[in-house]
DNA sequence: AGAATATTGACAGCATACATACAAAACGTA
DNA sequence: TACGTTTTGTATGTATGCTGTCAATATTCT
């Protein structure tokens, strides 16, 4: 599920000439790219949660989880939205928490185009243990940050995701 | 590749009693996570990529072109710690760049286990082509940041990144 | 009502990601 | 030099993520 394996050094300082002569593919420069840092900051954030979880639960389905437990009834198309994932990503994902006993399908008496998903008994165990390696994982992710950068990091998210998403 | 599909709204804001009584999954506040944000980011960045340069290449395939353009020569393990992929995975990023002509495998003279990589011709002309769309991206991506923002994103970004990556 | 349209979930297919295990090859040390 | 350890690329299996398509069902418009 993880592991950390990935982080390790550069591996690679000399080299005096650093390929950066010629023009073209040498200001494609990976690390000043938002979008590299995000991309690697999403890996360490997966990473966390594994090893602060372990192997019981994935990240996506303790979110899946977590929102069917708040919003029960919601089908898969609605569940995808409010977490913000594929709909047809979710149907692996219901599959698998439903072979574990934590969520159930059920049929709609509106919509008979619904799956109506509830969260079980064991479900409902199952995050309760969870959530708080969860939030351990979660702190761990920002530890570098001290209180003030914490939350300009979170103001800066959510204005980046309403720009793009609003 | 991507088409933008997600993003939607949550389509749902009645529902007077909004389960937020019990106390073990209420708490379970995927909003105010970090991760869930950067989980987010990451899509937005992706979609937004796939939008700008199309679905001639991937973000990730992208990535590993530029750093072999970089750094010809250099193995597959090499190449995954450089840009912070796994091995297993690189695999098969190259077997897909090999098969669009980008990228030449060859046989190391030192070391008899190592694949060295170099982009080919037609791999140039297409990271030169990408090139002006992936920048166009990251810019769309922080459009919401101003340059006060922007560089204190990266800076935040950087710091976690050093404090788990070591 | 009837037709055009939209939504829901299932499915197929492609491309990441990662753990694990393996064989070949290189490296370190006794 | 022989041997144990590491490293490299590959293969397998699981889990995301997304596109595109399809059938069944709702909804809307005429």
């Amino acid at each position: 599920m993880s592991r950390l394996k990935d982080g390790g050094a550069p591996q690679r300082a000399s080299h005096e000439t650093p390929d950066y002569a010629d023009t073209a593919a040498s200001d494609v420069a990976l690390h000043r790219m938002p979008g590299h840092h995000i991309r690697r900051l999403q890996q360490v954030a997966v990473r966390l949660f594994c090893e602060s979880v372990g192997p019981e639960i994935t990240p996506v389905q303790y979110a899946a989880l977590a929102a069917i437990a708040q919003r029960p009834g919601v089908g898969q198309a609605g569940l995808a939205a409010l977490i913000g994932y594929d709909r047809a990503t979710i149907g692996g994902v219901i599959d698998r928490l439903e072979q574990k006993g934590w969520v159930a399908r059920g049929a709609s008496t509106e919509d008979r185009r619904i799956n109506v998903l509830a969260v079980t008994d064991d479900g409902r165990a199952a995050l309760a243990r969870a959530t708080p390696a969860v939030k351990n994982a979660q702190e761990r992710l920002i530890a570098a940050l001290d209180a003030d950068e914490r939350a300009a990091f979170e103001r800066m998210c959510l204005k980046m995701l309403a720009h793009h998403l609003g």
